[in-house]
RNA sequence: GGAGGGGUUCCAGAGCGGUCAAAUGGGGCGGGCUGUAAACCCGUUGACUUCGGUCUUCGAAAGUUCGAAUCUUUCCCCCUCCA
């Protein structure tokens, strides 16, 4: 088998492909290129879709090149894939905006000087908007037939449900398929991947490229990934585990990793770090919380830089050993007038912004659940006097796991 | 087009004139145990509070009533069955 196609396997990427004799011989044979799509509806990419930029890197790795292409255009549709309902159509802006701030948070994953394998980003808005109502019927519309469209699960599952699918949005595995068409002639773009729920949009484009064209050109689709818990992935207590620094610190992102189930750390490591496979063989019956560091590590460098990932190993050792006050940790400021007119603890929480409601933060007293420098708060109106700064800071404490410093300036 | 059923707090789902800030389960949060894991146990889960209470919530608006999530009217939205 190819090397590529034996990593992705390893890896546990591997879910379906179109014709997977074919392309591994042509993998073999020549370095092509390969997308994957991304939706633009969201400001910004979380971890779910950090299996798809690591297929990517995979393709990279192996010296093929990466294309990404940014929904602009399919975005203002909807894709009604694993979706019951029709999505909220976004503004132009907000599109516009979203595609910015993903394709940065892509570049950090991708980015390279290598002219073989440097990516090429996309927007099918591009060729999208000037399409020709007519021309695009007769030139692509008569390839698809609707009998074959309403086998699709995204159709079928969506009309078997009896649930409403426009016109607009049935229309969305047609230009998707287009899109890979347009990617083929271009670019000479030979392979799509993308999640198992986007099978019948790929294998549309392959299709569709092949009747069009007579090209050979393959899909391949990735597993959904579910958390040993049963729950999908990307979610956390606190939200979605955004990719972008805005939404999500690299020291709250660096902690998500050191949090993940002891069941799912092998795993995770195969699929989101590049640590060669055999090395994880070698050490995957290392100290389960060693393992952890590495996991959290490994794959907040990739994101954040290095540096960004040993401050948030540097941060959680000073959180949670107990002893030192935690310099390392994100701090909020606060200034020597706030203090002079004699704030409570709840005061000082809601300042931290840590939470933002007073009933919320008395409870959490009463659950002796506040620490300022690691001594539990037991009084809600319990006053922050300077001297509890040590330095200049303190250590505010929420539960186990939520760690501050607050700063005077 | 005809006939029914329904919209309740994060979700599911009970309540069907006062004892309802609203059962129960899930999820979340906090505590305990531990390893920043899992499992388990306990507490908590609208906001504000001088901890006495106060204010805002049960699709939307108006009304009946001393009093409404509960009754009436109109409107909006969903679902099921028939055509």
């Amino acid at each position: 088998m190819n090397k590529f196609l034996k990593e992705f396997k390893d890896r546990g990427y591997f879910y379906q492909c179109t014709n997977e004799k074919e392309l591994s011989a042509l993998l073999d044979k020549n370095k092509i290129q390969g997308y994957i799509g991304f939706d633009c509806t969201a400001e910004s990419l979380h971890v779910g879709s950090l299996l798809q930029i690591m297929c990517l890197r995979l393709l990279q790795k192996n010296g093929h090149r990466p294309i990404v292409l940014l929904g602009g255009g399919t975005t203002r549709i909807g894709d009604p894939s694993g979706k019951d309902k029709t999505r909220k159509i976004l503004s132009e802006k907000e599109i516009e905006k979203n595609i910015k701030n993903i394709q940065n948070i892509l570049k950090k994953f991708l980015e390279n000087n290598d002219p073989n394998t440097k990516p090429i980003f996309v927007n099918n808005y591009t060729w999208l908007k000037n399409l020709n109502y007519i021309s695009f019927l007769r030139d692509i519309g008569k390839h698809f037939t609707i009998n074959r469209m309403l086998t699709f699960d995204s159709v079928k599952l969506r009309l078997d449900r009896e649930q409403s699918l426009s016109y607009m949005e049935f229309n969305y595995m047609i230009l998707q398929a287009y899109d890979f068409l347009e990617l083929n002639k271009k670019e000479n773009c030979v392979l799509q991947i993308g999640g198992s729920d986007q099978w019948g949009n790929i294998v549309n484009g392959v299709e569709l490229i092949k009747r069009y064209s007579n090209n050979q050109t393959f899909g391949l689709t990735t597993p959904l990934i579910t958390l040993a818990t049963g729950a999908k992935m990307g979610k956390s207590e606190n939200g979605a585990i955004w990719l972008d620094e805005k939404y999500l610190s690299a020291y709250d992102y660096w902690q998500f990793w050191r949090n993940v189930d002891d069941r799912d750390v092998v795993k995770f490591l195969k699929m989101f770090t590049d640590i060669e496979t055999k090395e994880i063989e070698n050490i995957k019956n290392n100290n389960i919380n060693e393992l952890k560091i590495l996991l959290a590590n490994k794959t907040t460098s990739m994101l954040h830089g290095e540096k960004a990932a040993n401050k948030a190993e540097l941060a959680a050792k000073e959180a949670f050993s107990g002893s030192l006050l935690g310099s390392n940790l994100p701090k909020v400021n606060i200034t020597s007038k706030q203090i002079d007119k004699k704030i409570n603890i709840v005061e000082l929480i809601l300042i931290s912004k840590l939470e933002n409601s007073k009933s919320e933060i008395r409870r959490l007293v009463k659950g002796k659940a506040i620490k300022i420098n690691n001594n539990v708060i037991t009084d809600e109106k319990f006053e922050i006097k300077k001297d509890l700064f040590k330095e200049n800071y303190l250590k505010l404490s929420i539960g186990k796991k939520r760690h501050i410093k607050i700063e005077i300036n």
